[in-house]
DNA sequence: CCTTGACTTGGAGTCGACTCCAAGTGCTAC
DNA sequence: GTAGCACTTGGAGTCGACTCCAAGTCAAGG
């Protein structure tokens, strides 16, 4: 699979892709002889992975640290949890925080909604 | 309220609430005769308003939308329940997606535990 | 053979949201 | 009355995460 390819299939720019790689996110993508990235189905998948994590909002350095101990193979599984067991938690304090701030949002809504209903009533009336 | 009090209550730094004045995030605060804010009760709930949006990641540029806004009175009420209802949608949009990262973090980890645990087994056995 | 177009690289630029700084002012306590 | 401290301003700097650019390479079609 090209760049072009992986970048439609996930709405993410070429240039992402490759930043992605340059930093870490993402091990060496496999090339063509002449250089040219050849995204393998385990590459794929790991574009997906962080692209989920990053939709999440989980930061890119955290995520280089969990992508280089998956490198380093099974004796940092323990390490690989607790970095996702951290960022779980995190994420779940972000999401808490949103679910208020959507109550405060809806309740606003139907505020300006029965203003909005009221003026149209007035309205009505004055015709 | 003095600036400093403002900022310890709400977690923000005091460069960052002179911030969302000078950007019109907040409307020009209170002063004492010699220029020092002096947050009245309506601009302490202000900033405890925006502190909120801000949290769930709303972004400042719409939040100044609104806010100049309700600056200009009722005549705005429509307008201002468009832009709180567009960033709800957005918000449910971002927690949907975040919902899935957590379950799949949530997976993760558990596969990660079962792993640890039979690695313990064995290492029980070889004993 | 030459053009076209997608790819390559390293590095610079942008954007949102702060965060820090220097220089200056003014109340408070000794 | 002067030292200290919190405040003021405008502007510059930082940070995370891209995003864009220039210059170059290469395979394929006319």
């Amino acid at each position: 699979m090209k760049i072009q390819e992986v970048s439609e299939k996930y709405s993410l720019s070429a240039d992402t892709l490759r930043y992605y790689e340059r930093v870490g996110l993402i091990p060496p993508v496999t090339r063509t002889m002449s250089g040219i990235r050849d995204y393998s189905d385990l590459d794929v998948r790991r574009v997906e992975f962080i692209k989920c994590m990053r939709s999440a909002g989980l930061p890119i350095e955290v995520l280089i640290d969990y992508m280089e101990l998956v490198q380093q193979g099974d004796s940092t599984n323990e390490a690989r949890k607790d970095i996702l067991k951290e960022q779980r938690d995190q994420l779940i304090a972000r999401m808490t925080e949103m679910q208020k701030t959507l109550d405060l949002l809806n309740h606003k809504i139907q505020i300006y909604e029965s203003k909005i209903l009221e003026k149209e009533k007035q309205i009505k009336l004055e015709d």
